[in-house]
DNA sequence: TTGTATGCGTTATCAC
DNA sequence: GTGATAACGCATACAA
């Protein structure tokens, strides 16, 4: 147990230098002769030295962190984006702090407290309901150019955002349906408040009004993206007077609960329903049958946050535009979807 | 854009106290009067003060985080897991850092930088295959007695782990698939040198000994606990000559991404073939057919990880017994599995 | 290019 | 119980 962690003078006293030429030769390598560069880092060699993070932090005011806020740790669809926002942040130095931004006991406060004590340079959330308590703490922080929302966003809240062109890929899974032959198509809907919930379902409803579908209310089935909601639809679903044809879903997890539910209640898919969901998560394409779903690239959206954050932390903090990127979306048709019944 | 966050001496000077007080009031609130601890927080509310965590961390040597070694964060095994873990050390004052251990462009040496330059104070590894480098670090950073497995652990590596008991739930699925008649099991195993793969392969291979099984060579599927690996394996197993009837998965993933490919090669669960998995992830329940698996408590495992850690951390550093909990699986019996064919 | 000296914001050790 | 003050380990302004 070496209970004596090397310092930068002990460095120092190694290669026969000051410790500002070892700092330096840590910070900018380019500024020493390639003399003394070399005693430096022999020096290091040799003694084992690291940096202390706590004590460059406090210097630099620099946290060489960021904080990933995760609407609910324990939702899969998560795990790909969170796998390449880790990725490309480790590669340019920065850990990465989690955080489940909805979880019952973590209050706000502890998030905005992350921010305000300069434990973190910047945000990814992958939360687009920002509380007005983390919101604060956050232009506070003077961090309010250095967060992003990914996946999801805010209409009130001014940040950029890397997301999924949602629109079209709701209008592709309503016209792959319409092609089928479908005429009366249900929305099983993400939770009340939720801006992906919110988008999804209007233009789900506004491309029904372009194909001439209506839509009775009570086709609207609410969820909240879960497996267990699907299920709970299904229940719903089945009673209903002027059953439809197709479901489309709002999320991969809804459909296949949807559809395991209908399944044990005598509906087969798709033979007397189509059911299109939304994400592609990796088991969609093993599912029974398979699911026809809107793919998005998770781990680009990951990837392209990740770098749109390190490219901001590097620039002047000055007024930045607020950028969105919109990634594509892709049909990918599987078994879950069929010919219309006649 | 608040630019002057507030120090402590602000707090002292608007509390009418010293620095020192305003310190004391934030660690030891009970060695201050009750109105001099009053003035302190009344002027912390006013300053909108929060102590700075570099500074903090500096001065007594400690991180206030915690480091979570995942192997494949892009793997949903984890997620519930990474919640419950996250869920406990929040509550505690704990920060998560977030590792990805396997990742191809993260070496080893940025978790041992971690450790080492006390970006940390303990560890929780979900990764039983800890490189040399990091083990180093571990002890050079005097944290082996912060450190312990969570669901893998070491043979060689002496730390605390929090595991599933594997070997009682490999017992439990040869047994339920012997009672139902199967003589001919074969098994789709997990990464070589994996210890999880290692451990639910060899107690397989003893069980079907006890139960006067005999297990041919071609019956041992390689894998990797991925849904493609279940699938390819499905591509091997639907060639062999003389066929098992059964079917025991090293984990869910492998065991739909098995039937799902088995499926589409004629093959049907569960007339033709049974199938157990291991883990009872989300999907298992709403599979089709739903999938019989071994259920490990991953909540409850990660709350337990993260509990022993906090505990470890609290206590003094000396000879702690290096413990390990075994937690109790359960055989979950759905649609996967049905009597063997005569 | 390199060395000297100071301060980053806290906590802990002393005195009082 | 409270206050003055010295570290904690590093990076930088300035001097050389």
């Amino acid at each position: 147990m070496q209970h004596n962690p090397p310092k930068i003078k002990d460095v120092a006293l190694v290669a026969g230098v000051s410790t500002a030429t070892v700092s330096r030769a840590l910070t900018h390598p380019d500024r020493l002769t390639e003399a003394t560069r070399k005693k430096v880092f022999d020096a290091i060699r040799v003694t084992g030295y690291r940096v202390n993070r706590a004590a460059r932090n406090l210097r630099t005011r620099r946290a060489g962190a960021i904080l990933l806020l995760v609407p609910n740790l324990g939702n899969p669809f998560f795990s790909a984006i969170l796998s390449s926002v880790n990725e490309v942040l480790a590669a340019n130095g920065y850990s990465v702090l989690v955080f489940d931004s909805q979880q019952p006991g973590a209050s706000a406060q502890a998030v905005a407290d992350c921010l305000l004590n300069g434990s973190v340079d910047g945000v990814i959330s992958l939360d687009g309901q920002m509380s007005e308590i983390t919101l604060k703490a956050l232009t506070d922080a003077g961090l309010h150019n250095s967060a992003l929302f990914c996946c999801e966003w805010s209409e009130d809240i001014s940040l950029p955002s890397i997301r999924s062109d949602n629109a079209t890929g709701v209008q592709l899974a309503v016209a792959h349906l319409v092609g089928l032959g479908h005429r009366r198509i249900a929305h099983l809907s993400g939770p009340e408040g939720n801006i992906l919930a919110t988008i999804r379902k209007s233009t789900f409803l506004d491309a029904c009004t372009t194909h001439d579908l209506s839509v009775a209310p009570e086709w609207i089935l609410a969820g909240d993206f879960s497996l267990e909601a699907g299920a709970r639809a299904a229940e719903r679903f089945v009673d209903l007077a002027d059953r439809p044809t197709a479901v489309f879903c709002a999320s991969d997890a809804m459909a296949l609960g949807f559809i395991a539910r209908c399944r044990t209640l005598g509906l087969e898919v798709p033979r007397d329903l189509s059911v299109v969901g939304f994400d592609d998560i990796d088991i969609a394409a093993y599912a029974n049958p398979g699911l026809s779903t809107i793919r998005q690239d998770r781990r680009g959206l990951g990837r392209m946050a990740a770098e749109a954050l390190v490219a901001r932390l590097r620039e002047d903090h000055s007024a930045r535009e607020v950028e969105t990127i919109l990634a594509p979306v892709t049909l990918i048709e599987r078994h879950s979807t069929g010919k219309a019944p006649d």
